[in-house]
DNA sequence: GTTGAATTTTGGACTAACCATTACTGAAAA
DNA sequence: TTTTCAGTAATGGTTAGTCCAAAATTCAAC
């Protein structure tokens, strides 16, 4: 057995008390392989039985450590295959975003503040360099909108690949990762909120004119687009939100 | 030992409820008591083997749900004493983003692109709202870092200090932490690279300015000096990793 | 009343199993 | 030879029980 595990915790964070580790020996070890290139996106890992022997500790503990990963999305396990460094959306587990919000009592117009930071900007760098593919994407997604403005599910679905083919086309996956899980607090609600929608034409209507913007290459246009579409939808959402509340289905 | 499982035994009394996953269900009542307001933010909760009991599950599943959770800031554990709904500052504990950085060779500058789209609106919001308190918190920090120019590691926690103050005096806590995440990418490589720095001065000086910008209630100048301060330390960032890369210290 | 040593509580870790799903293998069928 | 499909192995998910270490609590001694 490893009496002492010599707790040389040189990597990167906050060394919080030694004593307590042993797990984030494991996230440590996952993510030091993953940013040396060892692994990449996709690919998987060693089976928890063997990760455990080659760090030295029990499975449970390995268990601990994919555990963290997967919360924060970093990975992805497979019941039966195995473990898989994420791939695709880099998106958190358990949107820590979501509790973050109902722990501090956040008001929705601040999280509609940090929506319209983050995508106003994208708005800009995707009239800066936007391709014809991309543009495409966007388009087609305007044109799903406007040929399901009865279908308020389907509408949304669309609204939400909207916003995603924006951020595709600002060319900066960090950005669109952030702006997802800010994103992703809305639509949440709103499936929830939102079963008939008199708005939806208008809605599609300002998704064009941002996509026209874009296409023109016109960043100011393309950001005050934006910002007047989120602007919109943010009121759009409070009254929404107090119909239910008036129809007795609260917040919850 | 037993040659059969007798699966067919079946005594569903209890039997999995879902086939996939039962461990989320640990997730989900946690979960549930933060958000209809049972808990609050610094209670602590139900001990893991009582929590097993209350949700019928192992133990060891309750403490994969509450890995989770602590790995996504909502949740924290302390040893002997208890498991806490997270108070204060409310960070990831793995930082998703800097393994999303290296599963995606995310460039330098498109880091600093992000950063700068969130911290320049930070910049902006802090010109707007910052009151005395916050005001002389973000001048303390100016302060320190003058004082520090000599100590290259003491200036850094000042500078990321710094930041943090405007971002608390910005009033908007979800910015707040999404700056944090982003920041720390920068600070975490920078405390590798950086063991001289002869720009310190200078950057004090630009860290003063943004603070006067705030203070005079400027929301364009705070802006612009922050946006500077940005594209300087960008460029300084490259000279430092060119150097140290050339002293042979390479990336890692 | 304060101190300080036991005792209890509680999270952290380990072991050793079993289950459910997926992937793989190889022989029979086409 | 190719396809199919049952059997087997690999692998993550779950459980139970045990021990450890740190923190909190209790309570006797001073």
């Amino acid at each position: 057995m490893d009496p002492i595990q010599n707790p040389s915790d040189s990597s990167s964070s906050r060394n919080r008390q030694n004593p307590p580790v042993a797990a984030k020996l494991v996230v440590a070890y996952v993510q030091r392989l993953i940013v040396s290139g060892k692994f990449k996106a996709g690919d998987k890992l060693p089976p928890e039985r063997g990760l455990a022997q080659l760090i030295g500790v029990s499975r449970a503990s390995v268990r601990a450590g994919l555990q963290s990963l997967a919360a924060v999305g970093v990975v992805e396990a497979r019941r039966g295959a195995g473990t898989f460094v994420s791939d695709g959306p880099p998106l958190l587990d358990v949107n820590p975003l979501s509790l973050f919000s109902a722990l501090h009592g956040i008001p929705r117009d601040e999280l509609f503040e940090t929506r319209r930071v983050i995508e106003i900007d994208l708005a800009g760098l995707a009239a800066e360099r936007a391709r014809g593919d991309e543009l495409a994407v966007i388009s087609e997604e305007v044109m799903e909108m406007f040929a399901s403005v009865d279908d308020v599910h389907r509408f949304l679905i669309h609204d939400i690949r909207f916003h995603r083919a924006v951020a595709a086309a600002a060319r900066n996956p960090l950005l669109a990762a952030i702006m997802e899980m800010v994103a992703d607090l809305f639509y949440d609600q709103r499936k929830r909120t939102v079963d008939r929608w008199r708005e939806a034409p208008e809605a599609a209507e300002q998704h064009r004119r941002i996509y026209q913007a874009i296409r023109a290459g016109d960043v100011e246009r393309a950001r005050r687009e934006m910002d007047t579409h989120l602007g919109w939808a943010q009121k759009a959402q409070e009254i929404e939100v107090k119909a239910a509340y008036h129809r007795g289905e609260g917040e919850e």
